[in-house]
DNA sequence: GATGAATGAGCCTTCATTCAT
DNA sequence: TATGAATGAAGGCTCATTCAT
């Protein structure tokens, strides 16, 4: 008997993510994906039940890598500002080095596949970023302010840096790293 | 392709737009383009030549309807802030008024649609916003950092807040005006 | 403008009717009916919302046709026996000469595509021929038996004849009617 | 194909039967028998060289044991009214508790899987009954007719009995095989 | 110009059959 | 022998585009 190939599923998620790269989540189709992953149509079926099936799953991996990517290194019990710069720095450079899944997700958000629930579990990744903001507060090192706006606004610039690195061919130094995050240290700081 | 009626072409647009919101790029289709603007399937290819024209010319038309929205009222010959904060917040209201078109740009950019020319084209939208930095750096008001990433950094944020309102259903009130620009500010002044 | 065509609908349908005889209704796809009926696959869904459509309207269609073939020439009024010969002779000849509708009822009924409901509208196509039984047995001219199997070997008789003239190459003469009908009147007279 | 173990096939041939009953002739699926026999599909091919083969396999199944059934407790040797009720009611009672091999010879018929030589195979299991039937005519008990058009006479109405009492949901007692007996009776005595 | 029916390539999915274990 | 994963050719249906009116 042949035994389900533990290696299919993440063969086809790296086909898939390829493809959104290359033409946005409209591009997938499953004879693409089948085609990039090597192997037939059908199998695809085999895996799983059907498209939003594999979008799906496509979207709780990422979700799922991104959480452990984002947290890489950071220790809750130490200062602040290294916690924070951790976390800041975890988060770019995740989404520089894992751009497809970026892509694939903020695509997968204004697609027809997303539902409600899936959305409000998303946003529990960011739980530790959450406290650790609130100690920030509480320590009186960052501005007072709705920790939903600290958030925004260290998010949203991140990916902006994420997207424009890509976009526009640059590399990501430790210079550039420094003065972004002096931006947005400026930005947030008390 | 003749244009006779010139009222079809905005109505073409606003019914394209009401699709994007309502599922996507990806649910566009002619089909239901043409109902949306109660017109003929066949209609759409007189005034278009084919389904990338069409949403080419509407991305072009967003993209100069943007600039016209970004500086209105805007003085060049002001002083810094004052220019800087009446953009900072044009670009945001715009951008929440106008969210369809938000969505559309964005997802027109990851898709297969997009010539480099078009992407190109679309930063000299902001080059009045460019001018202005750069006083902002001659006059010291602001850190001396390579435009590129001041405006990257601008304009993430508003993206995301922008976002994050239609999202969770948040209303922009001046109080989370002034806040985020509040966040903004301290970030780039020097 | 090009104004639906009204012949279309019957072309279909003999399409579909011929694919049925030649290779049952597991052998109608969309494909063979539309090119049986010399139009593009895409066109059956402009008359047709799908292939469920197409066979239940074809169903009706069918039955519809059985009921007004069934009681041509009968007069309600006129003697018992010769009311019932007319419409014995009227099924079995609408059977022979409508042999493909007939197999495709039949097989309508055993696929997943009919419904309770449709099942019940077609026992009203028998509803004069349920009332003439009836007198019959008021007129003490037949037995005196649940209607329901004096029409089921009736019924039961003439498909047969039907079946067995196609499949194994019969000419329906008038002997051959004689002697058929003579089998089912000593059948049911009293 | 190496028979090993020989509970299969009639393990196979009843979950074939039982899928007939659900879904038609259309619903069988390899993949479907294969989970409803509880085996491989692969298994399928071991005892089968194809599809064709498990459905005219279960056909020639079929065809043998109604054949068996039709005629148990017959006696050629005995008087002729007695014989012909014999049979008519095994053909009655076989169809209507083995209505599912009723389904799928009918089904079976229409469908493209059989050939010539099968269908003319299938007309001498009814040769005891055309022979007694002959005897009948001999003895000037039955009508001389064609016993072509006799046997059609019989078997369409023994058929149309079993579909409607399986249809709507009737029950065979005495009294309702008495009544079309005697239908059928009359309509063949001389 | 305007209409919407017509087209057929292409998408998602199923399924008979094969094959590695 | 038995298994069930793998295959790829259809099948149902959609949709960008064309064309007759």
């Amino acid at each position: 008997m042949k035994l389900r190939d533990e290696n299919k599923v993440p063969q086809i998620y790296q086909a898939t993510l390829k493809l959104v790269r290359a033409s946005g989540i409209a591009g997938i189709t499953m004879q693409a994906v089948a085609k990039e992953a090597k192997i037939a149509t059908g199998t695809l079926y085999i895996y799983f039940n059907n498209k939003e099936s594999l979008l799906v799953g496509l979207f709780n991996e990422c979700a799922k890598n991104s959480a452990s990517g984002f947290f890489r290194n950071y220790d809750p019990g130490g200062p602040f500002k290294t916690g924070f710069r951790t976390i800041w720095l975890n988060i770019l450079q995740y989404r520089i080095s894992h751009f497809e899944e970026m892509l694939f997700i903020e695509q997968f958000f204004t697609s027809p596949y997303i539902e409600e629930a899936t959305k409000m579990a998303v946003k529990k990744i960011f739980d530790p970023l959450r406290e650790l903001i609130q100690r920030g507060k509480d320590e009186h090192l960052i501005k007072d302010i709705d920790s939903f706006w600290l958030l925004t606004f260290m998010t949203g610039n991140i990916n902006e840096i994420a997207k424009r690195i890509h976009y526009f061919n640059k590399k990501l130094t430790p210079e550039i790293e420094d003065l972004n995050f002096q931006l947005c240290w400026d930005g947030i700081k008390s």
